[in-house]
DNA sequence: TCGATTTTTGTAATCGATTACATCTTGTGT
DNA sequence: ACACAAGATGTAATCGATTACAAAAATCGA
């Protein structure tokens, strides 16, 4: 009754903006698509029909027709993750800007979930894929990419042919940031891991161990713990920590997250940040700039990477790519902040060593 | 060159399906869609010929034939806000359940945006729409009512027929922050607005007020700080604040994000939280979880309100809605925790009224 | 003004599925 | 074994646009 009243409003299709101009459905197309192809007259008499119809053109019809369908899908492991909604934010910038709509993918951390969207990008449902996970072995990846679907990895250099990757040097920054600890006098070291599963887990941890190595530790030196891209492996990684009679001094996060995690639960625990124990994390999320204290941390060129991402999957949709552009790999910055300093207990002192 | 290999990949459609099994289109479909329609012999002829072919439905034409998209647009106003992330996640929840897609429009705070949502909306791409935004006046919301698109309104109460809302009970929650801060004994309170031209911000700036004369209160007994749902207006505020000689005591802010900001502001200046003033956000995002103090914050059920509209739109869909369940609004609830207490600094003492 | 050339417009095929209707099989009761 | 109902399958129209090709109209030069 009162819900039929806003159902159902008739359909205007193409034909019926055609009669009503007193032309053909192609002119009407070509009014709409390509103008320079019909008379001034022609057109603004079909505009006329157009706007007193209140014609919008049945975009399904034209995804048909044409065989594109505009839209782009993004497969992101969790929407609640700052770092996924700040690269989207960057994908959304780029790909808008060119017509293109974005369809979600999000696997909230199940990657089972991960099928049911790689069916839907195989269903031709989307023009292209935009992938911010990435699994071991990856062969959702690998079946999008045969069946000639354009793929780009973001967030994980996958390493398959055809598959380009645009991501951040993980790898630099997590050595890095062992150096930095090592040089602030840290001898002892905990890794707050990411997911583990996930090759870009695998390239922070590869470069912590690199760090270790190349700054003259072992691998007693360290201790790693292990979870996911959240608060709580912080607070899982502080506990442990609480347990350990020789405690690290210089601890590395894979994320902010597990970094703000981890600070919060030690300090309920009277254990100074910094003075006590360094952190340090990574991605540069906007929360860290509001913890106290500041959060020293990698920052990500995050919006960047979601408007690179894009553009090479535009290129890539469009033909234009040239192999040679294929890879990029987007510097990380660190941000010296308050959560790390030099090794000041006195406790701790025990612990150094003549490395280095 | 080896671009090509990956690309071009022949596309298998239904008739080739059905020359394969040597049966007719027709039947290929009814084995897909309908497979009690078809003899248990045909059905498995059909489906080896479906897995030897490798083929999957096309679904724009599936789309097109069909008339469902079975895809629904989410008009967020900013995908960084931890708010619409987790209401997202709800929705996805629930949508990807019954088979359909999500595709978000992503206003990132500019409102001019809006407009391309909703032309994508009416060219049929979707199904329905669900809306995390609401400006005054609401002329998309409008428009696409009346063409006939099922839209929830969520987030903000659109008062328009046809367009059901499931919210939250944020007036009544403003209403009771301001009661609970009086009963702390502050007398001279500070309003963080969100986004002024929000209808959410409306209504929980009318609760506020109105708890304000609840309590015996004047419209000089407070301020109010204009701004967005972000961090920054939150650090906008606590510089106005600082301004202040007679400063407020009892803090609200329209979102978490502006608490935080207010609080690490404010505590930069060696103010102390809650002994020199006491803060109260809204949402209860995760992060808030993790300050120091504790935010003292207004539980939103974001995750339920997410299912519960996706659920209400999927109704509205296939036309089971019944009007009296139209318009939902769930409870918040107040999480006591740290940033909150009685009013303690001596200076404030003078400021104190016999009011209430 | 006429024919040749160019520009504009129309006709109809097409994209790839679904489905109403027609037709052909199969099964049942006698 | 036959008639008839029920069930399975096939034929072809359909969804609503785009576009190759054909046809018509406009433009131009002599």
């Amino acid at each position: 009754m009162s819900r039929k009243r806003w159902r159902a409003v008739k359909e205007i299709r193409i034909a019926d903006v055609a009669r009503l101009a007193g032309v053909s459905t192609a002119t009407v197309s070509r009014v709409l698509s390509d103008p320079d192809k019909v008379r001034q007259k022609t057109h603004d008499l079909v505009m006329e029909a157009v706007r007193r119809s209140g014609y919008i053109p049945n975009s399904t019809a034209q995804k048909l027709r044409t065989r594109r369908t505009m839209n782009v899908l993004v497969i992101a492991p969790r929407l609640t993750n700052p770092v996924f909604a700040e690269i989207l934010r960057g994908v959304d910038d780029e790909l808008t800007q060119s017509g293109y709509g974005i369809i979600i993918g999000n696997l909230d951390n199940r990657r089972e979930r991960e099928a049911r969207y790689v069916d839907l990008a195989l269903s031709r449902q989307v023009d292209g894929v935009l992938l911010l996970t990435g699994y071991i072995p990856e062969n959702g990846a690998r079946s999008m990419r045969d069946s000639g679907l354009p793929i780009v990895a973001m967030c994980a250099a996958i390493h398959e042919d055809g598959i380009p990757n645009v991501v951040v040097q993980d790898r630099e920054a997590t050595r890095k940031a062992v150096e930095y600890l090592a040089r602030l006098g840290h001898r002892k070291f905990g890794y707050i891991s990411g997911t583990v599963s996930s090759i870009i887990e695998v390239e922070r941890f590869a470069g912590f161990q690199e760090g270790i190595a190349a700054a003259g530790f072992s691998q007693e030196d360290f201790v790693r713990w292990e979870g996911s891209f959240v608060f709580s492996t912080g607070v899982a990684a502080a506990e442990a920590f609480l347990q350990m009679k020789d405690r690290p001094t210089g601890i590395f996060a894979a994320c902010d997250e597990s970094a703000i995690g981890f600070i919060k639960r030690v300090r309920t625990e009277r254990i100074r940040v910094p003075q006590d124990v360094s952190v340090i994390g990574f991605d540069g999320i906007e929360y860290a700039d509001y913890t106290e204290p500041t959060l020293t941390t990698f920052r990500q060129p995050l919006h960047e990477l979601g408007c690179v991402g894009a553009d090479v999957l535009l290129k890539l949709i469009h033909n234009q790519m040239k192999p040679e552009d294929w890879s990029i790999r987007l510097p990380v910055t660190l941000l010296e902040r308050e959560t790390t300093g030099p090794v000041l207990h006195k406790d701790y002192k025990s612990l150094r060593r003549s490395k280095v």
